[in-house]
DNA sequence: CACTCCTTTACACAACCTTTACGTTGGCTT
DNA sequence: AAGCCAACGTAAAGGTTGTGTAAAGGAGTG
């Protein structure tokens, strides 16, 4: 079961989103000072924290900065609206994502389950997987690092490997720009980022050169799909 | 199965650790102690050790400087962040590799796994292998010590030579410049080290004397690769 | 001190990733 | 249906990083 701490002095606000949380089912702990979240942090018995960044006691930022030098937890920061400089400060700190107060409960859950849904297809990164995988045309053989298109070798960038063998492990379901640009990327996708979209472009290219029907879908707003299995 | 000591007085690092390298199949065993470590560790029982430089009782480099005393067990190095001092002193000593706290799973696993997989290399140098060795033009003669381009004897040094065998031995697989480095040349390759490649550029010289045709590739950012097989 | 070999230095270049710019698409509003 | 706009496709330019290699430097040897 996922469980969410929630460090914010705002004792009715906890009560208001301890309730849609566990109604979702997620379980749920909320406290209200600093330094007595900073100690329950550490203890890692936590999949996401939510972090104010207005604390008594200690700043929030200072908070997850001691954070991050024991755990790697990932952490929603919460802020009075639009504070842009706490903002960019806390993504640097190595914050997982940011959302405005006032938020509502169902745009929190949303951001909530995304860095969830992301957390685990991290590890299931780390899982011992398949050396190799066929889809329709395509073959990954991650031994060799090399992709193959009906027996042609795909020349690939460290880059455009990392991600269509994400595709490729994926297949069937989509794969969110965010997800990509984390994962094969390291970044996190910004604003007007296209570079995802040009290496994207370059392996469609590259795969048309032997298979013109093997295509990468786009899914306007959502993301990338390779689809497997008969057509 | 490979087997990891961790020697760490943070107990919740440990445990979370546990759990990680556990579900990737390792065999896994903790103590917080200084001097406990360092029996343990002496008694060669494990293929790897985890050592935190900061550690109550015994200072972890001293641990490290004692334990080289008796042991090649491979080290690696867990510090506070940016510690770039305990990290030349750890690496002089003889760690294997080093890693900033906090760090993800994720990379320390991968860590791991370059290292076992370096030190599987260096026992596989070890075995009795094949006395000669066939890749395309290149002849291998192991009991000569030789080389050969369609019957021409190469002129190589002593690393020249280790590096040609290596790759030779491998044709077919990515060889890593951490790994030519390590296995020929003897050292962890460095930031801004470019006798590899340059030892490399001389080997690719005295091969297009006799055949122009056989070529080590590059793989930007992997390494070095000699392709086998008819073309 | 001549010789060989390994390493370092320095510069050029190529590969790669990202950004810019502009064209296109598709969903939504009016 | 027309118009709008954000998301996307992609060519080309820009910037960064890794690699190739000549030449100089250093270390060891006989």
């Amino acid at each position: 079961m996922t469980s969410i701490l929630m460090i914010d002095d705002d004792v009715a606000l906890t009560q208001l989103v301890a309730e849609y949380l566990q109604l979702d089912g997620y379980q749920f702990k909320a406290v209200h000072q600093g330094p007595e979240g900073l100690e329950l942090a550490k203890s890692n018995a936590f999949n996401l924290i939510l972090l104010d960044i207005m604390l008594p006691g200690m700043d929030g930022l200072t908070l997850l900065k001691q954070l991050r030098q024991h755990s790697y937890c990932p952490v929603l920061m919460l802020t009075a609206r639009g504070d842009e400089i706490d903002r960019v400060v806390g993504l640097e700190l190595g914050a997982d994502d940011y959302l405005a107060k006032p938020f509502s409960p169902r745009e929190l859950v949303a951001r909530i389950k995304a860095i969830v849904r992301r957390v685990e297809l991290i590890q299931q990164q780390q899982q011992p997987q398949l050396s190799t995988v066929q889809v329709n045309s395509l073959r990954l053989d991650s031994a060799k690092r090399q992709i193959f298109v009906q027996d042609n070798t795909l020349i690939l960038t460290a880059t455009e490997y990392q991600i269509l063998e994400l595709l490729m492990r994926h297949a069937g379901d989509v794969v969110s720009k965010e997800d990509l640009s984390q994962l094969a990327l390291g970044k996190r996708l910004q604003l007007y980022d296209r570079s995802l979209d040009m290496h994207i472009s370059n392996i469609r290219k590259k795969i048309a050169q032997y298979d013109e029907g093997e295509k990468i879908q786009t899914l306007r707003g959502l993301g990338y799909l390779l689809l497997k299995g008969e057509h």
